[in-house]
DNA sequence: CACCCGTCCAGTGTATACAGAGTGTCGGCA
DNA sequence: TGCCGACACTCTGTATACACTGGACGGGTG
């Protein structure tokens, strides 16, 4: 593998994971010696990190991790939420429906069998961290179920410009994931939207398959908002309330 | 300026201007002779070129300017177009209606006086040239102001991710329309879906500003594949064909 | 005491030199 | 004559050294 690439993705997922806040100075030269590169990949890895919108940088002065306001976690589902209803649109029409059935039965079963009820509140007794290692686990598990689902999406869709944009708003989400904190309810939710939009598919009906993953995503803002403490008054823009138009 | 923007500002232009056709291999050594710059900042050059999808890159291989298909023009349309939708909902939110007033106007002066009647077909005389030259300078004209609306749409959206995502679709677009002539017909025509798109967001209506930017949208890209040769069978996957929803 | 200007410095931006990988070609062999 | 293998070459990928811009700090002046 290119140093370049090594030095992106160690500095992506250092960002992600949060161990590199926003506002953190990536200086060159540190970040080289800490990475173990020279300066040109470092260079080309900092580029690509603000062309996901990653890092920020200012003319001569350095490249910044970029902040996560309210209001930009409301510009990235401005534009991510016509991207995803786009991509299941063409998913609808394009997936091999099997490949969908399997994944909303996974889904089925982490909502079923999901989280254990909010008795999480003030867990007492022993068997705490046991409990909390077995919830993150099944976190960690459902995120793995959510990034399949993502991947098949891709695949299914076929459109590689597409996917290319898609790709860093994935990451973004994820970052911003970290922040608020995931709720069992919340998940259970999603997992119950996400089997939706798999049936939708499933059924090759496009116009569904558009308004269970607006639904989706609209519960998520909503939910990223309410966790950062922001309650837009005014809604993101997108596809209009889905009207049951012609189903194909 | 910066020697790895002039780099890539050159290399954009002549990539859309078609004198680096597709399938062109770009060597780092020549193109740094001949663009007086040195590897490193070309280097930066050929990546930004490749992350807005203008040239291809093959592992130790190269860089090459990237093909248009008429299958690549269908999947850059199906990302365009539910971006410049959502952008079209944004600006009829949050625009200055005098803005669009005034480019509204002046599409309809561009479309009235616009290319002369289409006795183009067989021109004759001695005024040819001239003729040309005018007609020539007027689709110039014309791609100003329609680039015009582009930065105020982009000035209306706000959202500075969206603008950065369609920014380089719009690159693409110049390069293909290139290749598809440009018929005063449908120049026309283009004018009066540009008026009422602007007329739309002037209006703060929403959902008019989305079907009108959908229905311009669908034309360009019929125009282009008709020019193209190639008649798809399957439309686009995009909005559905637009309801009256709930206008605001 | 506040403001402005000059100097110093850190860090980016660029150039060049070196190493490694992939490819094309030439020669030998079946 | 066709195919396989080895060699050499050219190109990319990386490292390092140099130049220059932008900013911060200190001194001088109004």
């Amino acid at each position: 593998m290119r140093a370049s690439e090594r030095a992106h993705e160690a500095l992506r997922r250092e960002i992600v994971e949060g161990l590199l806040p926003p506002g953190t100075l990536l200086g060159e030269v540190e970040q080289a010696a800490r990475l173990g590169v020279s300066r040109t990949p470092l260079r080309e890895a900092l580029a690509r990190l603000v062309s996901e919108g990653l890092a920020d940088q200012t003319r001569g002065r350095g490249t910044v991790v970029s902040a996560v306001s309210p209001a930009d976690v409301e510009q990235l589902f401005e534009l991510r939420i016509p991207l995803e209803v786009q991509a299941a649109r063409l998913a609808a029409r394009r997936a091999d429906p099997t490949v969908f059935e399997r994944l909303a039965a996974r889904f089925r079963t982490a909502e079923q069998q999901g989280p254990e009820p909010p008795d999480t509140s003030a867990a007492a007794g022993e068997g705490l961290d046991a409990d909390l290692d077995d919830a993150a686990s099944r976190i960690e598990e459902y995120y793995a179920l959510v990034a399949a689902m993502d991947a098949a999406v891709d695949d299914a869709v076929v459109n590689p410009r597409l996917v290319a944009v898609m790709q860093p708003l994935r990451t973004h989400l994820a970052r911003i994931r970290r922040l608020s904190h995931d709720d069992p309810q919340r998940l259970r939710r999603s997992a119950e939207e996400h089997a939706a939009i798999c049936r939708a598919v499933v059924a090759g009906d496009e116009e569904l398959a558009a308004a269970t993953t607006l639904v989706h995503l609209r519960a998520s803002l909503a939910h990223i908002q309410h966790a950062l403490g922001q309650h837009a008054v005014a809604r993101p823009v997108d596809t209009p309330s889905p009207t049951e138009g012609s189903a194909r």
